[in-house]
DNA sequence: CTGAAAGCGCTTACAG
DNA sequence: CTGAAAGCGCTTACAG
């Protein structure tokens, strides 16, 4: 069964091939009845147009590529769900390429991407503070970065840390919570720094003072969580509120002030960060925590690579993605 | 700056771009001092040939379509990693499709990469149990699938759930222990009953009677290794060897004896499964499991996907690639 | 409104 | 061994 070309299509409707590419793409002048004609011979034959072939004239090839350095992480995929996602809607495929921290297969995707002329390319990762492998600043296509640092000049899309730090903790302020802590992951991290900082600001701003050890670093895991109630249990001063730098944290924590027969949220209010769904959900009682809109994220960068592939103006630096607050029983 | 062309380095080293295109490409007769003056003068204006003008005259892109229905895990991406990392060799790139359990869309995206002259699919999926929500049975491509449910007369790639589980137990069981228990997720999953049919398969070779209870069925979670070490131990008859169904649960199951002060490996003994090594190795000790090498997985979905493609014959039917057990300090 | 022709950048029989 | 020509399947000025 040979494919059918739009050869094919013109020869049944008794047109040439540019009256019916012109038909076909709704460009130049044909009059609605061969219009619909050529539409309707087109759609009988289950005429498909070889993409290929069009990107060669046109230019374009309504493909874009993308590049990760992350393989195992739950933030990039959502990410690349999302400007694959985004894309799709203006009939745009992308190119998946790990490149594993590997500077030579990075270089080896991009000729491969470039060759194939790719319309652009979103850089992603897993970390904000590092960058690819990799330097992408005098390709002749448009990149977009997003969870991954980028040169100045370009656009790099991030969450709101700040901003959904703000939200967390506003929360737990409005809940009447007045000796709030943030329980966190290594000071190494640029977010957690960030989220510290805006933990300060917003109690702050409150007028609430900061409990004495009102930040506590550790690592991103569950057991952190937990042994840090253990500790701050053991002393008098106990918080009423804790804002977690992430879910599993945050879930250690409920576990702990669980054990201790604390009632969340009368006694102690929770919140975490990253909406895992597959933690906070499960947590009980089910986590309260800051949704990074991640698929968002990535529907943006798509749709600023767009923009950028098309010649519109869009404004580079930092664009701070809002997060959101879910609610939920902690 | 204009892209360089086949013309121009015909032009260039004073020949046609016939020979051009045969010495570059190191088909037909050229001597071979045109053949070094052509890649020469190729090499000094930095040619590129244009992939999307060769898939035209070839008929082949060298390019293969990705579909995912998994937004969030952590088994997709290892195996995508894999796949890319494999065809990038050959020169071929991947479209990266998130489908999300989403039929249309789905549609849509098999639709687009069939336009744009794919070679052929790769479906990829989160469990074995499940298909994608799109038929992929009637297309003008090969499709392989890895990690997802396939029909019958396709090739189908999965990790060897049983072979893992006799490599755990086995290693259980040289290590002296008899009185082996397995920890695992819910029977509702396909992978658990396999695993749970070849633990007692192995007990049964090596002449081991089963405890009592010898497969206790839970959720994936930290929290459901801890609880169940707490069960066994408020009896008298305990284990002193515990396979969990994965590493999660092994986490759970290890901070549980640690809190009862029990020596871990030499009073129990401990092997997860995933080899997930944010979990795996922050474990103290640091956890003996089973790795699925799912980027291996990919890998050879890529290879057999290739190898349909070029119209080589490949064994259809499920493949079941051999896991590997690594041995840490539980 | 419609069509003949050229062109996108490559490859491949076919002659010479 | 080398090259002129046709072709892959589309689109786009340019005439008519």
């Amino acid at each position: 069964m040979e494919r059918v070309t739009i050869y094919d299509v013109a020869a049944a409707a008794g047109v040439s091939t540019a009256t019916a590419s012109k038909a076909l793409n709704g460009t130049g002048r044909v009059s609605s009845e061969t219009r619909a004609k050529i539409k309707q011979v087109a759609a009988d034959l289950g005429f498909r147009p070889n993409a290929l072939a069009r990107s060669l004239t046109r230019k374009r090839s309504f493909t874009v590529g993308l590049l990760t350095d992350d393989t195992y992480g739950r933030f990039t995929l959502p990410v690349m769900a999302g400007i694959s996602e985004g894309l799709i809607d203006q009939g745009v495929s992308v190119f998946l390429c790990a490149i594993e921290n590997n500077p030579e297969l990075a270089k080896t995707h991009v000729d491969a991407m470039l060759d194939k002329q790719i319309d652009g390319i979103i850089a992603t990762g897993k970390r904000v503070d590092r960058s690819l492998p990799v330097d992408l600043t005098h390709l002749p296509v448009p990149v977009v970065y997003a969870l991954t640092a980028g040169p100045d000049d370009a656009v790099t899309i991030l969450p709101d840390d700040s901003q959904g730090t703000r939200e967390a903790v506003g929360h737990l302020i409005r809940k009447g919570r007045r000796r709030i802590i943030h329980i966190t992951g290594p000071s190494t991290f640029q977010v957690v720094e960030e989220r510290a900082a805006a933990f300060f600001q917003t109690l702050q701003a409150a007028g609430l003072s900061s409990p004495q050890a009102a930040v506590l670093y550790g690592s991103w895991s569950e057991r952190w969580g937990h042994e840090a109630v253990a500790n701050l249990w053991s002393h008098d001063e106990r918080p009423d509120g804790i804002f977690c730098g992430n879910d599993q944290i945050a879930r250690g924590v409920v576990d702990g002030l669980r054990e201790r027969n604390i009632d969340i949220p009368n006694d102690v209010s929770v919140v975490g960060f990253d909406n895992w769904e597959i933690v906070a959900e499960q947590t009980r009682p089910p986590l309260t925590t800051v949704d990074m809109n991640l698929k968002e994220l990535g529907r943006q960068a798509g749709q600023a690579l767009l923009r950028l592939v098309n010649g519109e103006a869009v404004e580079t630096g930092m664009w701070r993605l809002p997060c959101t607050l879910v609610v939920r029983g902690s």
